[in-house]
DNA sequence: ATAGTGTTTATAAACAGATAC
DNA sequence: CCGTATCTGTTTATAAACACT
């Protein structure tokens, strides 16, 4: 189900803050994202998270791929070294989305309170504004810790722009002047460049489209309206969640003096070229903005609107209207048997649990369960299923204790703050090496790499298992004319077919090593129409596919008679 | 006219090189881009083309306008300098595909020829074949003519590569063995991350298509059929036009026993980074690849197909089959009075013409022009009209003698060959400088430049407008549900309106200085069904567009009550 | 465990066209 | 009014992170 995804939440964590976090991703992505999120436990055992998971992830495929990768020259690390370094690495190397918020919310000061010259009209009600900077950034060393860059796309940044007016348009420079006014990063630190990524990912992407009034005097930038999930800056983190402080008054909007475009100082440039590559490195990953976090934020809270419980909707296909208001009446999820078949459908939010390749969850009624386990993940592949046309039946379980949200605030015991995480500032003499020359003469790899660097050397950036997707909403293939195509047309690609009986569910869990079968309540997020309710699942681990070549192959053809 | 563009060709040039070349140009872009071409031959004077350029460009909008910009920097260069330096550089700067190929062409000798192993099944026909760089590159001066860049964008060449094969499938691996097999300068001078970017082409380009077998266990790319022009790179050079040389058996194919991955040697290499930025600055722009030329090649064939001429074939609206197959019957061309309103329609191939802007070219007979002047050009903007849904009446002068391809050869008072135009093996100290210091502290534009290099010096780098795109058939807007807008939907983009009268047309020539209006004739080329015939076209120049807030305005919602 | 394949984001850049100065 | 500079918009190239095979 590339719509549905598995988040495993520690004890620890507070379920209030992931759960908004949550919501607003689902509200990104709509049908074909994931809107529904099915919320477990952490694991049972109060041991190092860390610790299970990287024993759970030795034994399971390559959890640590990508890193693993990277770290490929780095291979004379004694794999003990490594470890030890994962426990505390895991938790620091990056900010998450709520720490980030939550730090720039606490630092807005009492700026002055005025609105730029023309916003008469826009009415952005987000409280969030980042702090402009104290003014001090003359210095040189513009890091403080509220000139970060915040851990949203351009894409992200751009849709919180746009949605934030009402009539949801904005020339160009008015998403040059939101950004700027709620990320002082652009403003104060970042090249300008940064501009040009703004226009290019304006043209780039479809979602984003330039509308021109009558007279074509004026351009805006308007979302594609099938595409828009409606996300606002206000939506990934609301401050008024926390009861003690004091809800901010709709109309807050700091104004910074510092207007002009203060090319980024240069006291320090000019020197040698290279002095580009300034910035963090600013993964590029969408899916690396929102990481493994502790929040000590406030503790009990549960639902943002406990009338949404225990109703929950369809996937609606995919011409449901892209209003993420409630569409209370259809009763049933999602749980695909068919999750994405690999650990990386998995969303660790903190402590990790055993993670699984071939991960389902099953509920006990019959169901739907395909059978393209290929392709099907809800990963980075472009070309995925439609949504299933039929709907999942479900079984819910009303009340019972589930999901003690621990709310501990043992997270103390890692440092929050990380002052500033950027020893980049002048490593190597500056400009002597734009890559780092560790990657040696050359990668042999196609794919350039990084390099492991000091902010990004555990390879357990792993659960960094994004929770937050900012991409368009995706339409279905639309019947694409394609006529009589080549016999081999992907599969996943036009057919919607979600109908393979039952049998597939049960014979996929059949790895005697790490088979891992327990019948667990779980929580399902079903952001379509803000509704969170219990289940019962079903989850069955089964720690590899080598049934690449068994019984799936046979499945396919067996159930998909399209695919012969 | 998206479709049409105007080609200015000079006597000087060779008529069938540049028609193979428009030909190749048109069979890319399909319906919504350029396929037919109104070819006119340059001005009469024999005057040296680029002073009547530059003059011509002085006295209308900007020609130079991204030059001038690029050169911001130079502002202190007196200007009669740069004209002086214009007169060759505009020759001499860039290569052009013919040029490219006819040099590839001319130096592939008697190489042992010989298929890989498992080429058995694929017989791409194409007898292009660089030159294997002779084997002495271990050099270290991996310098010769042959392993230049191609000048087609990665697109352009996973294109000709699928299309080489007559299933139209390829996997990755053998789009880069082709790519390897046909530009050896991927195989021997191109950083290995050449096929990260041939990846990510594929991946971002909806026009290219994963396919997978059955068993999941291969998958191939293909071109999405609608979008397919079918271009092969013997499309876009076809020795055997030259009646001389002999047509080399469409099975010549020659073996590259140089198969490993030879990671571009290493000798230079780990000395400090910042060796990447070696490659010649491979301009991003395709429009670029294209550039004015003089042509000392066969002189004077005419038709690739002489069958094909005087049949003009509709725009076809965009349902049309994608098959570039000839397609006669209709016989109208697109001759649009809605020309691009600026001179940068205008390709000037080797001798410019005085440029103009809102030039216009009407055929004697009553047809549409559309007012929609502003977004119509067909520039760079992705979001154009859809082309036009009405036929445009056209008249057809046959015969008259027209267009005498002067086929001077006076092209030899330029350097033709120039050696080998990078200086940028180590013009800085190898690693010192990534980005050309040059630029100063902050370029103060959101836009990067490149700041201008030894190799790109000339400001007249403006008649490069484009003749070569390889992007793929644009299909219609499909009707998007958008149901009910925003009141200012940006008009140009679902509006099939192209039912302006003809007072449109002539009320454009207005500005008494520039005005330059005559019945000419000229040639049609249309891709769509290859092909050529001649017409008699009436050309108003116009030397500016002041008229967006005179006429314009009044007319757009005069004529389209749509936009009322 | 590694390398190959595929997707996505970031950034620089070239350039076109429009507008402002 | 003209020429230039900037702003806006589109595309390509390249590096990189990461997922999955
Ligand atoms: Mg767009
Ligand atoms: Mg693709």
């Amino acid at each position: 189900m590339p719509d549905t995804q598995v988040v495993v939440i520690p004890k620890t964590a507070d379920l209030q803050s992931v759960i908004n976090v949550l919501t607003a991703k689902g509200k990104e992505r709509g049908v074909e994202g994931p809107n529904k999120f099915i919320l477990l436990s952490g694991s049972s055992g109060s041991e190092d998270g860390v610790e299970a998971l990287s024993r759970a992830t030795s034994e399971s495929k390559n959890l640590l791929g990508p890193e693993a990768g990277v770290a490929g020259d780095a291979k004379a690390l004694p794999s003990s070294r490594l470890k030890s370094e994962q426990d505390c690495s895991v938790l620091n190397n990056s900010l998450t989305n709520i720490q980030w918020l939550g730090r720039m919310n606490t630092q807005v000061s009492g700026a002055e309170v005025e609105k730029k010259e023309s916003n008469k009209e826009n009415f952005d009600s987000c409280a969030q504004l980042q702090e402009p900077q104290h003014t001090e950034e003359e210095a040189g060393a513009v890091k403080g810790p509220l000139s970060e860059r915040p851990p949203y796309s351009y894409m992200a940044m751009i849709q919180f722009a746009i949605n934030s007016k009402k009539n949801k348009k904005m020339t160009l420079k008015e998403i040059y002047n939101w950004i700027e006014d709620h990320f002082p990063y652009f403003r104060n630190v970042a090249k300008p460049g940064w501009k040009n990524s703004i226009r290019h990912n304006l043209s780039l992407h479809d979602m984003f489209i330039r509308e021109t009034t009558p007279d074509g005097k004026i351009s805006f930038w308007t979302i594609k309206p099938e595409a828009n999930r409606c996300l606002t800056l206000d939506q990934v983190y609301k401050p008024t969640v926390d009861p003690a402080a004091p809800s901010y008054p709709q109309t807050t909007q700091i104004y910074y003096p510092q207007q002009q475009k203060r090319v980024m100082a240069d006291p320090k440039k000019a020197t040698t070229c290279t002095t580009e590559r300034k910035m963090k490195p600013l993964l590029p990953r969408t899916d690396s903005y929102l990481v493994p976090i502790q929040l000590p934020l406030t503790p009990s809270l549960f639902l943002p609107s406990p009338a949404a419980a225990l109703s929950l909707s369809t996937p609606q296909q995919s011409t449901a209207a892209p209003n993420p208001i409630s569409r209370t009446g259809c009763k049933r999820l999602c749980i695909a048997p068919k999750v994405p078949k690999s650990e990386s459908s998995v969303v660790v939010i903190s402590t990790p649990v055993p993670e699984v390749k071939e991960e389902r969850v099953c509920v006990p009624v019959s169901e739907p369960c395909s059978s393209k386990r290929k392709e099907m993940s809800s990963s980075r592949r472009k070309q995925r299923l439609v949504t299933p046309s039929t709907e999942e039946p479900v079984l819910l379980f009303p009340d019972s204790t589930f999901f003690d949200s621990g709310l501990a605030s043992d997270v103390s015991a890692f440092q929050e703050v990380e002052p500033d995480p950027e020893p980049r500032r002048d490593p190597q003499l500056e400009g002597e090496t734009f890559k780092t020359p560790i990657k040696g003469s050359h990668p042999a790899s196609s794919t350039p790499s990084k390099a492991l660097e000091p902010w990004k050397i555990t390879p357990l950036g792993k659960g960094s298992r994004s929770v937050l997707d900012f991409s368009p909403i995706r339409t279905p293939p639309q019947r694409h004319e394609h006529s009589g195509l080549s016999f081999s047309s992907t599969p996943f690609k036009e057919l919607p077919l979600f109908n393979s009986p039952r049998e597939l569910l049960t014979s996929c869990s059949r790895d005697p090593q790490t088979a891992n079968r327990s019948l667990t309540e779980g929580l399902v997020l079903d952001t379509m129409n803000d509704s969170l309710s219990k289940i019962l699942v079903d989850i069955s681990f089964s720690g590899l596919e080598d049934d690449d070549l068994g019984m799936a192959n046979l499945s396919w053809s067996q159930f998909i008679p399209e695919l012969k």
